[in-house]
DNA sequence: TTAATAATATACCATTCGGTATTTTTTATT
DNA sequence: AATAAAAAATACCGAATGGTATATTATTAA
């Protein structure tokens, strides 16, 4: 069970996790934490250290969360291929998914912390890193399994896919057409198609 | 001859640009200008409305140096073809060209500026648009000129470039790693060699 | 050279900023 | 129900915020 301190704590982050995503670092005050939150500073800062120890443990619930879904999306397939074509798939919707949070966090927070807040801009770098190996590890179960050609390079593949994927994700959101990551995830599923399939 | 006033405005505008470029609209202050350009309130509100223009000033600067410098870039290519993989070639030092900068102004100011200031915003939108657009008449100049083949779409083709360079921007940018520029690059030129050339 | 005008500096405005010490209220334990 | 401990509210801090009215200085044209 959760302590009092702990609920608070879970509902400040809840609640303030989209207007970080959205509005950025700096540019969210600690005046449209207490609003949204109907708490008082008194509250906030008896459950976080200062705006910064918030603005990460918002990033890091965003994170969390979108992870999970991913994880959730790719149990319904079984073989590496099925499970790289699911990924895919999880982002046709990822601009829906997106609404509610106030955009893509990676790419948000990517592009807010860089000059500005280290400790922001290198748990982004690691999401990054880690999502990228879970790429390069489903190819190389593939090959393992036979599925995959043994001539690929699994980590220039994990850098495309993810390369590939954020530009979508970035153009959809700024232009607001989300055929971007349509077109993005059938063009990644050809590839998978025609250069990985044994 | 430039008047006294129109110096000192191309003068603020030139020293603030990459200032706004790195840390956003919100997060420079009425300070950050004030100390950067060694001039008084008085002297940047005598030549600007506001801080809203000093900004959209700032962002069109840049966006006008960085299309210039593409333009001549694609000068040294005379036929569709060479022009394009001359747009390709420009991004493979892209990372350096930003570095003076601060940054992708288009991808900086198109994820700061989203649910945060609307005239900003609009202003991404118009340069990608005309970016996009003006591959697409490179492509079209291309058919006419028998150089690239009758059946590709030329409007998809243009979305899938620069989809794919300005996810290697955000790469590139976020993961200071300068390959993903190279790699999108060297991608994009196999697909105009496989798909598009006749 | 002088007068009109344009450009910049100064001093200040109310408001908001992130943060804190203290008081009050709520929760949990006996 | 009484008490100790935890959590939240209050009231405040100095500094910084964007913006402005006015004073001063520099430029320009007659």
């Amino acid at each position: 069970m959760l302590s009092k301190a702990e609920q608070t704590t879970k509902y400040i982050i809840e609640t303030v996790a989209p207007i970080f995503n959205k509005k950025g670092y700096t540019a969210t005050s600690m005046a449209d934490i207490t609003k949204a939150t109907g708490l008082t500073k008194g509250a906030i800062y008896g459950n976080f250290e200062n705006k910064e120890a918030i603005a990460i443990a918002a990033f890091q619930k965003n994170v969390n969360d979108l992870l999970k879904r991913i994880a959730l999306h790719q149990e319904k397939g079984k073989g590496p291929l099925q499970k790289l074509f699911l990924i895919t798939d999880f982002y046709r919707n990822y601009d829906d998914y997106c609404k509610d949070l106030g955009g893509c966090p990676i790419l948000n927070i990517g592009v807010d912390s860089n000059h500005q807040d280290t400790k922001l801009l290198e748990r982004v770098q690691y999401v990054i890193t880690k999502t990228q190996n879970n790429i390069v590890k489903l190819v190389e179960w593939g090959k393992a399994e036979g599925e995959v050609k043994r001539n690929v390079d699994s980590e220039k593949f994990a850098k495309l896919v993810y390369t590939r994927i954020q530009g979508a994700v970035f153009m959809t959101q700024t232009m607001g057409d989300a055929t971007y990551l349509i077109e993005a995830a059938n063009d990644i599923d050809s590839i998978i198609e025609k250069e990985l399939k044994q």
